[in-house]
DNA sequence: TTTATCTGTAATAAAAAATATTACAGTACA
DNA sequence: TGTACTGTAATATTTTTTATTACAGATAAA
């Protein structure tokens, strides 16, 4: 099980939703029932990546840095790097075989375009988007 | 990790590339280095979808079940019944927040319309065509 | 200037998932 | 009847994810 998207979308959610104030850690782990650390964690990367800000000391907290229009979800998937859709294989198969020789490279290639769909699909949706589907 | 669907390939790769001869699971899980009862397992998966047969005692094995040509990666893919390609929370969100009440429907719709561009993207793409990348 | 409340980050523990191993019943062929 | 497979369960090991604890550093307010 792994949640980080959906912790980063839920942040991105609430930030959009209450544009100019400063929401803490504390505060977004409270309403999604996680640990405030693996907030923070995730808070990192989409910072890394240009989509929010954040500020230290007290009063601190994150914010959207770009308008919610201009965020997609390809970007929040990039940000967060989740393992490939595929899955990866964790052992080398047999070099003597020559089927097991080259279907690494050829099981790259497959991923990589399955990768671009999925980011090709997330492009079109952006936050802003996302946000007005709510209530 | 989470290998599955490149197990699943390998052995679909091997089969196609030795029509008519029955494998068997140590065969393969020896030329992929990987333990034959995973082998095993997914080879029910596909068995329930009719990509594989198998058949029993000595001289045992497995073959495919269709021409490769028309066995795609889709197929495979749900085959397979990989985790989602954008995760899953795991825990509820704070239903007292009126952001967490709904987010879980969204993110459920949005799942849903990645594992379709992954499904569309798959479906392009037959065993046959995979194998002939080989040299 | 001191205190309170945040972020940032590391280290560690606990939980969950994937893989490996062992074991053995059942099947089919020689 | 022995051999070599599949099918499957039970268990252990390894890996990944999540949770927890701790604390340094930043910033605002008392």
């Amino acid at each position: 099980m792994n949640g980080q998207f959906q912790i980063a979308t839920h942040v991105l959610t609430l930030l959009c939703k209450q544009p100019g104030e400063l929401l803490s850690s504390d505060y977004v782990a409270g309403s999604m029932n996680v640990n405030p650390v693996l907030v923070r964690k995730e808070m990192r990367k989409l910072r890394a990546c240009g989509l929010i800000e954040s500020k230290e000391g007290k009063t601190g907290g994150y914010s959207l840095a770009l308008p919610p229009q201009k965020i997609t979800f390809a970007d929040v998937y990039k940000a967060v790097k989740l393992p490939p859709a595929l899955g990866q294989a964790k052992n080398k198969p047999n070099p003597a075989c020559p089927v097991g020789k080259q279907i690494g490279a050829h099981l790259d290639h497959l991923a990589d375009e399955v990768e671009a769909a999925i980011i090709k699909k997330l492009s079109t949706i952006t936050i802003f988007d996302f946000v007005n589907q709510f209530d």
